[in-house]
DNA sequence: ACTAGATTGTCAACCGGTTGCCAAAAATTG
DNA sequence: CAATTTTTGGCAACCGGTTGACAATCTAGT
């Protein structure tokens, strides 16, 4: 009903709009009798709910009701603010309507970095998800800092009703005191008490290793991401565990950043390293592992297989194309929105919950998978 | 060990909506001692303006004044009021201060895409340049269309103080018309009457093909975008006018779509085509040029050239690595939003500004260049 | 027809700042 | 020291919705 509102005067627009069309061709008479300010509510002082009140001849209070609690008034007076909100063109006023509720139609996002493609899908997934339910998103970057994180958080906090954190780089105990604000979702990270969105990185892992295996491969190394990272420390516990399981050597080496850069300068310890394959934190290390490989003359796959991990935008782009271990980005940021999206309703219908009584906090897995190109392949015998 | 992980459920369920179910669960017997909402106000009722007025002793409307009219009350007072504030962790309600007077400190920007990476550094200059003057990027997307474009914004405008529109799909007059309503920057296109942030081509090309020409190619094909882009219209030009300097001959090629798979498709347009240098609309377009093309046998740069445009990221993670001709997309998005906020400020300070009278809207150009990279040089006899 | 009960609309008090107008207080001047 | 100007603080009316309390109206039950 709301949302028919506001959506069904798309076209009803028009009109609203070419009346103000025709000024501009007016200076050809008179100068510009009327000082007029440039964007101004002068032509179109946006509808109140008093103006449509008028309109319809009710009280203010029952157009109130008839646009926000459906069933709260008769079918007839109904129809006749309808009718008339939509002649008027009438939109709520979103900081009126926040004022009194606290409730804002908008939730945060934070990440790391609004240019790691990693986070792209994410970012996509939210707005998707939060746009279908009519609500908005705002986005922050943390700039990887920590405390710029939180100081956007806080920041955010004010004007959104709940929080997406994507792979936040605050502690834990920061979050969880946001999350006794506002809703807040974390992605790529748990957070004991707080909902939390994470890739399931076993399925991929053991996928990719066991290829590896087939493949003829004896040692693995490990290329780490950065030592906060959550999501590193989960991802070389699957690696160890999975060559475990397939007998295989592993071993773990340090990168300087999760960047193509930090991929290049890793390349002479993975060469010390006498592994014959390599799984890298994410598909950044990879590419500039192997970019540095091929460089020094190592040929892909046929000496030194490499997997990435996350499968991001351009991880096709490579000679041979990378294999990688695939995070559901998209799903993990429409999965954080619904989530939040969830504890916001719920939150609405019966506020007075206890806080400890809650059910413990949702974790939503979300499965990887392997996704097999050219970097990774069967070892030739060195010749 | 692992055993266990290959069982682990694809998606823990998503405690939902069960209001319904817990309501009635309540008659159990004693409800809970205190009942507390889980996100409430209890904690810290956030301070208001009364809070501190009362505090330090004075009138609600001082400490206003004293937090936003800066030499508006006496030195002293502002002392006591600001202590007074920082004791009670005070921050604004952004709402509050919105509803009267119209100012929201936040600006829209839409995108025809969240994931493509053309926007990525126009998405990250944007919020740099609004976080810096502490205002909030609001993000929405198209999908390419222009009916969803021209939904967002008009529900954008609801909450901002002005808009940025990158690459956008809707016709001029549209634009015009969201621009007489709140200060609106454009990029990427020009749009008579609207701030516009355009990058120049014509460097750029004219540096690419002057050095196609030195390599000795003699025949260019440009791969053109979209028939609506504006852009794809400008490189044309530029193509034409800058192979006619260097008296090269240059044909026009269309694509589906200007995407990776619209560039395998143009493949062999292009070999049928005869030109042994190619620029295309955009980068993404040149990179599934490419890869059609190495996997039909073609040697690039060896028996083909090609350009693309932009410089995204993974423009560098091709085999050879892709030239291409930059638009500093940074740059525009933090150049897009310092015009805005120039235009806000502006409106601020004598908003009674004739409309007619304003001086012309300002047109930011940005440089591009040429990113000589291993996807163009010499051409090779063939052999 | 008469009343209990359910609907539906109205009144008025907020939400938390902002701002025009005015008077008290302080500073400047004659 | 009085008269005048400039500061500074207070009062109160907004901004545009929401919502609890209550009254009016309508429906149904007997």
């Amino acid at each position: 009903m709301r949302d028919g509102l506001a959506t069904v005067p798309l076209f009803v627009a028009v009109p609203h709009y070419d009346g103000a069309v025709t000024e501009p061709k007016e200076p050809e008479g008179a100068a510009p009798a009327g000082p007029v300010k440039k964007h101004a509510r002068d032509g179109k002082p946006n509808a109140t709910i008093y103006d449509i009140a008028k309109v319809a001849g009710v009280n203010p209070s029952t157009v109130s009701r008839a646009l926000s609690k459906p069933g709260r008034v008769s079918a007839k007076t109904q129809k006749l603010i309808e009718d008339a909100a939509a002649e008027l063109n009438y939109q709520v006023n979103p900081f009126a309507r926040a004022l009194p509720t606290g409730r804002t139609s908008t939730f945060g996002l934070i990440v790391a970095d609004i240019t790691n493609p990693t986070f792209f899908d994410i970012i996509r997934g939210a707005e998707t998800t939060a746009t279908a339910r009519d609500y908005t998103l705002v986005l922050a970057e943390s700039a990887e800092s920590a405390a710029t994180e939180l100081t956007a958080a806080r920041r955010m906090m004010a004007t959104v009703d709940g929080l997406i954190l994507a792979s936040p780089r605050m502690d834990d105990d920061n979050i969880r005191a946001l999350a006794r604000d506002k809703p807040v979702v974390v992605i790529n990270r748990e957070v004991d008490g707080v909902p939390c969105v994470v890739p399931d990185v076993n399925k991929g892992i053991s996928e990719a290793v066991r290829s590896l295996a087939a493949n003829g491969h004896q040692k693995v190394a490990f290329v780490a991401g950065p030592p906060q990272s959550w999501m590193s420390a989960r991802r070389w516990e699957g690696v160890q565990a999975a060559c475990e399981w397939s007998r295989l050597e592993a071993v773990r080496l340090e990168s300087s950043k999760p960047t193509v850069d930090g991929g290049r300068q890793v390349a002479r310890d993975v060469r010390a390293s006498g592994a014959t394959a390599v799984l890298t934190y994410n598909d950044l290390l990879a590419i500039g592992l192997m970019q540095e490989l091929q460089a020094a003359g190592v040929v892909v796959p046929d000496q030194i297989s490499i997997v990435g991990f996350d499968d991001i935008f351009g991880a096709d782009f490579t000679t041979p194309p990378l294999t990688t271990v695939r995070s559901p980005l998209g799903e993990c940021g429409s999965g954080a929105a619904a989530l939040l999206l969830d504890l916001l309703h719920r939150d609405l219908s019966h506020g007075d919950l206890p806080l400890g009584a809650g059910e413990p906090a949702a974790i939503l897995r979300v499965e990887t998978e392997l996704v097999l190109r050219g970097s990774s392949g069967r070892l030739l015998p060195a010749g």
